[in-house]
DNA sequence: TCAATTAGTTACCAATTGGTAACTAGCACA
DNA sequence: TGTGCTAGTTACCAATTGGTAACTAATTGA
């Protein structure tokens, strides 16, 4: 059976679209590039990700833990210290984290271009 | 000089940050999904995406606009028709948004799985 | 003249999301 | 015993986001 006759994220209750909901989602997707890079504890992800506060570092990871993307492992040091690192099912959605944070930074000035050209054009109208 | 190092998407007021919020949207990535598919005007739009209300439709579509990656024309046909199709820059992002609906749609089985093994070790401990 | 159709817009309200600051807990070191 | 470190959690509040329903505007056809 095909997979995406069965899902379809265009369906608002369909559970694809609810997943789909969940990873579009600024937070997550810049948890998932700075692991992608490599394993790291609770206070550098937190100091990694610039504006991120521990309260909602905390949710996104517990989120992220359930759904099978990242692993928590406690480590036995003093002060104790957690470490989060992708599984191979967060490593694949690391893929497409990255090629959208890279294509962020890459095309920004073409967007910037593209908005003064629109403003331009609307402030010319309203002439 | 290299454009990684002028923008960074970890820091908190970067053009590239700013943006990349932008596109890690539910509601954009599903209206880029669906225009790529082929163009659509706003009622097709509205009844593809199961739930989006005409208020954030319209406001996405004006922001899509503005950002350089989609094209708006009006069509002289009576009532009036207003066509919304992707620019070659919108067929880029969408390229990242047609992989992540993609994976969504094939891989949430996984992730159900997942979630039910993270629930039932929860459980277990809280005995 | 009146209903229908398209493409929105608007006012108002509800829900979600996120920030802040202070707090807990466990351990080590002085 | 008290301070510092890690890893959070909690209560409270503010801001953002989104839904609903009713409205506008232009045009066509009955």
């Amino acid at each position: 059976m095909n997979q995406a006759l069965k899902y379809n994220i265009y369906q608002q209750h369909c559970p694809a679209r609810l997943f789909f909901e969940k990873i579009a989602d600024k937070w997550v997707l810049l948890i998932i590039n700075v692991l992608a890079r490599e394993t790291q504890h609770f206070n550098l992800l937190k100091k990694s990700i610039q504006g991120i506060s521990p309260k909602v570092l905390s949710q996104k990871l517990k989120m992220l833990e359930r759904d099978g993307f990242i692993e928590r492992q406690v480590q036995n040091t003093s002060p104790i210290r957690v470490d989060y690192s992708l599984t191979s099912l967060g490593l694949e959605v690391a893929k497409m984290a990255y090629q959208l944070k890279d294509w962020a930074e890459t095309n920004i000035e073409q967007v910037i271009t593209a908005q003064q050209r629109f403003d331009a054009t609307q402030t010319e109208e309203s002439k």
